[in-house]
DNA sequence: TGACGTAGCTAAATCCATTTAGCATCAGTC
DNA sequence: GACTGATGCTAAATGGATTTAGCTACGTCA
């Protein structure tokens, strides 16, 4: 049968319950106690009338195990556990998540030994709320993490905090830690370039309302490169979430309110999805009508109709950077270094290639 | 300055190094030495020296902290905590699982009192190799747990294994496990009667070389429909993986050998998208020569172009039956069901609508 | 000289669960 | 009646880190 295990009824402020208390309730020893709730009653030979009541008590109190002890007292000597996590807001793009913790997998199992074992977890905490997530600053926890997906509030918070174990910051650039991130201004720019090569006059930029640091930062460039080359302001769309109905409804509203638009770049890929929803729907072509630049962390860019440039997804690379960096600094290197900036690669597709062939057969 | 760690040069199986040897080592007592290692040195007096040598001692040796003696330790006796997990393999679809641990973690938000607090992680298994990852038989890591995305090994090793907390099982049946998945039959079922309602002649079906249980059930329902409405037996397109370029190869693959088909039911949403790709490449059109049913379990399907009709995606409903679920089971409820059957929702998009339209246009 | 303070450290208790060795008790056997 | 064996339970040690109360040695001041 397997264990089950209760919560109080009234819920006071009473010291949880452990085995002695319910040792002390059926007036037996917690040495039985244990024996029970560990399933070992048959082979310590207890009572099946004991085991019962036993069940019975700890259901009633409201009996939780406490795993430290359990843990502590499991624990063999000969092995030394590492407790490694990946922090991600609840806001992020999971696969980009999911390709860092197989990043810190496949590092884990090469480094697993007989006495060296590691435990790797995703935990996640709502976006701008780092600081309330329980036992980020207790040392009793992690032995390292990656954190990504921070928002400006996060990104305060930790630069004052100073979290009692290693860590290194994903995406973004955070005083006093091991972060990598983005090579700054290169997607905002280089988008920009590419959509002013394929002969945009009229560029806009899409985004959510959240900003993160990474997104700022492309949105700033892209805005900024704009401006020089052009001198005038590209136009900047922003959706309520990064989801692709989000995106599909700011382009639906900016083309409602007049406004126009030649090329477009969005921040990330569910963006670009959604954009490309509303733009065909409106009668638009991409990238005749409209040249698209997305970001390419997610392998679907590729099948997307047509298939979208992209200018960013150098996710693969920073993790690459940021799991043998982790260990560095379990292994406790004092010269690893606080900052690795990573170039992410760029892919020119239909959604931009095509009138770029158009604008040279224009001249030409 | 932020605590690090070190690991031994030499991986003899020694015990791992305890804050007992380090006091031993340096000539001091335990208490200095964790004094020095929580970061507590300035309001314990330690003298600068003896801080300096006992953290290189530390990292000499390699000290490891043991979480479970410090968690054991800092335990605040007023609060319960759980330790809740999602496991998943890494070949899952990670928007799914995204969308259990929101579920999760909406619980859990709700449920977090003073006096009991909540952990929440996903963790990662490799397909088919459950039963090694560390930790899953032992008593001591989770208070509950939700499996999901398992392999028939994986099956296997948990109808065997009878894990020593909660379980709730997503997507499949196991005995002796409490069980929330898809209503057997139901979505290999539709898309078959969908695709033959869309008038195909010649239905197909594509999955990845990995059954799941779920995507197994799927298929065989499929094959078992057409079998019995027309008499013949569906082609069946097998991919490598579940990734796009894998699905687009497979149907390439089948085009190339000769293969004939004019209606194709995708298991997962990934092998959809790529079989768009070939579809449309070798110039057919969707759904007029072929029409195409997938699953709609993430926010993408409805973005295809053409829009892609889909007869699954009861991942909310599942997660929203499989959340409350586990936490009767922490509270020690003896009724909870065994098993709940959700029926997902339908949605026809253009993928076959139009076709069916076309259909009926001949008709009448 | 003695009272008092302080810097620097230690002994011992504590957190909770598990396990081993062993103590009673009782039934059955020669 | 003494012995054996099984049954049902308990005392006490253990795992690793932290903290509190307190000890020692040295210096300061009246």
């Amino acid at each position: 049968m397997r264990q089950t295990f209760g919560v109080p009824s009234k819920s006071g402020s009473k010291p949880a319950v452990t085995i002695y208390e319910i040792a002390e309730h059926v007036g037996m020893s917690p040495a039985t106690v244990s024996s029970v709730l560990a399933n070992r009653h048959v082979e310590r030979r207890i009572a099946a009338d004991t085991v019962l009541l036993i069940r019975e008590a700890a259901a009633e109190l409201g009996y939780v195990p406490n795993m430290a002890g359990r843990r502590l007292r499991a624990h063999k000597s000969a092995t030394r556990q590492f407790d490694l996590a990946i922090l991600t807001s609840f806001q992020a793009p999971l696969p980009l998540v999911g390709q860092a913790l197989h990043a810190l997998q496949r590092a884990v199992d090469v480094q697993t030994t007989k006495d060296t074992r590691y435990a790797v977890a995703i935990e996640m905490f709502h976006a701008g709320r780092l600081r309330e997530k329980p036992g980020v600053l207790d040392a009793d926890r992690y032995h390292g993490v990656i954190i990504t997906n921070t928002l400006p509030e996060d990104d305060q918070f930790l630069a004052q905090a100073k979290l009692p174990y290693p860590v290194v910051i994903l995406g973004r650039r955070i005083p006093g830690y091991c972060c990598v991130l983005e090579a700054p201004d290169f997607v905002g720019r280089h988008s920009a370039e590419v959509l002013l090569e394929a002969g945009c006059r009229e560029p806009a930029v899409l985004h959510g309302r959240l900003l993160t640091h990474t997104t700022s930062d492309r949105l700033g460039a892209f805005i900024r490169t704009v401006r020089e080359r052009t001198g005038r302001e590209p136009a900047v769309l922003v959706s309520d979430g990064l989801q692709p109905p989000q995106g599909a409804a700011a382009v639906e509203a900016f083309f409602v309110q007049g406004g126009k638009l030649d090329g477009l770049f969005a921040v990330t890929d569910s963006l670009a999805i959604g954009a490309y929803q509303t733009l065909k729907r409106s009668g638009r072509q991409i990238p005749h009508d409209v040249a698209v630049v997305g970001v390419g962390d997610n392998e679907m860019a590729e099948y997307f109709d047509p298939p979208l440039t992209t200018v960013a997804g150098a996710n693969d690379a920073m993790v690459a950077e940021a799991v043998p960096l982790l260990f560095r600094m379990l292994r406790g290197e004092r010269d690893a270094p606080r900052e690795v900036l990573v170039v992410p690669p760029v892919f020119e597709r239909e959604s931009t290639l095509k009138r770029k062939a158009e604008q040279r057969g224009e001249r030409g």
